[in-house]
DNA sequence: TTCAATGCAAAAAATTTGCATCCCA
DNA sequence: TGGGATGCAAATTTTTTGCATTGAA
């Protein structure tokens, strides 16, 4: 697990308390469940990780949507109908997706492949041909995985 | 509407027809409705544009499906929790989205930014490390559009 | 004519809400 | 101690499934 990752076990308790909100157990918990698998989880997923601390799967999802409000985390991936989370890239470090077309799995793909300089000159192109200004991207490539692919 | 899209009012029912499968009223009604749209498409935005139609919700349902199993449809990411579809990237041309973190509004924008050696370089590494067979991908560019940006 | 596809209903899965109780600050 | 957060139950929303009927080939 990398050192920033490990760190969002403290930062964001340090966060959600600096902006009013309690420091609770099932708050802590989830923070822990992604910290722990690092890498995005679904609602269920993460709640099925909890099972021996007795938390209620409403409040995960009340835990998840204000960690994902106060941007401490972020929707990772929506295939497969189910939304998955992951904590936000200030702590992850930047990256992109591997996604399962069959079993929509999803494994981190560490680094970017997107060369600094093309994204600066598409950032210069959309602002002046749409006034659009570029923040970020995500990447996500598809297809099969071990376990999916026939071959 | 381009030329391509247009031609898939065509291509996609001769693609159903070819693998052995009917062509019915609502089949015919969602592959229009995306055409006509020429965006993605939830199904319930597909199922409320066919309301003249008497088409039955979950027809809607088993007929994306049925589009998305044959290549002839895909999931295009969603930002709000629900599904949304577009057409096969055969029919639309390969391209991106600009996606407004504000309201959500989606820009397409033509072509790849990614470069052919690139993606050929990590479809090898990811097929080696992973057994992850690489099929595509898809970029999603976020930021502030031209009404968004409080410049 | 035939059997895949539809419509309807109902189930299952995913997510949200109301409210009494609990517990963090 | 007080008010925000939780747990529980129930309501919504989204998607899938079973089955009798319909209709495309």
């Amino acid at each position: 697990m990398s050192q920033t990752v490990s760190h969002a076990r403290h930062a964001i308790p340090t966060a959600i308390a600096s902006k009013g909100f309690r420091l609770t157990g099932p708050r802590r918990a989830v923070v822990d469940a992604l910290v722990d698998r690092a890498a995005p989880m679904s609602v269920a997923e993460i709640h099925g990780s909890l099972a021996g601390q007795r938390v209620n799967l409403v409040s995960v999802y009340r835990a998840v949507n204000l960690l994902c409000e106060l941007g401490l985390m972020r929707v990772a991936d929506t295939s497969k109908g189910t939304q998955r989370f992951e904590l936000a890239e200030q702590f992850t470090g930047h990256h992109h997706h591997l996604v399962c077309q069959d079993c929509g799995c999803v494994e981190d793909l560490e680094g970017c492949l997107l060369d600094d300089q093309v994204l600066a000159a598409i950032g210069q192109r959309v602002r002046r041909s749409r006034g659009f200004r570029l923040i970020g991207h995500d990447l996500k490539l598809f297809g099969l995985c071990r376990r999916c692919d026939p071959r």
